[in-house]
DNA sequence: CTTGAAATTAGCGACGT
DNA sequence: ACGTCGCTAATTTCAAG
């Protein structure tokens, strides 16, 4: 007897490449807890999901084992490392071959004020993401990007308010 | 004697409203590796950064006390969890007034599909990222969201590639 | 799944340089 | 400031129910 809600486990893999898995609700909620916080002690994670340590440490080495959990990092201060300005980069390719993306994927990899880069759907081509210092510290990075590489077009759109930043992933979905 | 290179302090404040703290060569490396992966023994980041344990835990831990490093959180594979789908959303506000922005907000804070929310400059207001399965799901989502909300224009650009995602922010601007 | 306990390892603090 | 040493506390593994 115990008093874990328990609903039906759910089944990965098939057709999307992954491996076969189940997960159950206590490993959304151990998910759930790691991502807000993984410096608990698995004591204090193992009560939050109503299980004891031995079970829960068990499940943790699975998720970490089928690559659920990639990995633990910590999750610094932009303001506090002089990263105030977040700027959103909408980039056109000059041309669409294999050839010009491939430069571009080394370019935005050898920038570390480059967090994220995309490839979208509809008119733009590219958005990235970009932290630097202030407005000044951006331009002195656009002028270094533009030497590296053509562009048919770059827009950027300075982040005026961080409304919501998360590094959780809903887990409401795994079901 | 030791072989620790060593370059001058970096005082941040005054102006930002940041405490006044003094950070060197060997805190930047330690919140880079640290970036990468923080489930490291303190042992393995000290001889990274070439420290012994005692001084590098110290470092860490007023690392934490100044803020600097906010938390320690595990990071998930979406498509294990079946977000593969990440959608860009280009919001324009009905109206620009404070009531409106506050409900914007409330109203994405109950989405756990929205991970990240901005307000921009230039012709659109706000940049949302969301993260689902699918496209199908993604429609789910803005049935939703447009239930709960009034809006002057909601655009949608799919992700088509992950060119580069990192948590980790440039230790570079420190300095 | 549970509890409990043993072995190992990491975290932490005091003191000396 | 760093380094070493030793105590404390946590993690990890295993056994039995």
């Amino acid at each position: 007897m115990q008093g874990v809600l328990r609903d039906r486990p759910f089944r990965r893999g098939g057709g999307n490449g992954d491996i076969s898995a189940v997960f159950d609700a206590i490993d959304r909620k151990i998910l759930d807890v790691l991502q807000e916080d993984s410096s608990l002690p698995i004591a204090t994670v193992a009560e939050r999901v109503g299980l004891s340590s031995g079970p829960c440490w068990r499940r943790i080495k699975r998720l970490e084992e089928k690559g659920v959990i990639k990995r633990r990092v910590a999750v610094v201060d932009r303001r506090k490392l002089n990263l105030a300005t977040t700027v959103f980069i909408a980039v056109k390719a000059p041309r669409h071959a294999a050839e010009w993306s491939e430069a571009f994927r080394r370019v935005i990899d050898g920038f570390p004020e480059v967090v994220e880069a995309w490839r979208l759907t509809g008119d733009i081509d590219y958005l990235l993401k970009v932290v630097v210092p202030d407005v000044a510290a951006y331009d002195g990075f656009y002028q270094r990007l533009i030497t590296r590489l053509d562009f048919s077009n770059i827009s950027a759109s300075i982040a005026m308010e961080e409304m919501k930043f998360t590094t959780a992933m809903p887990t409401t979905y795994m079901e």
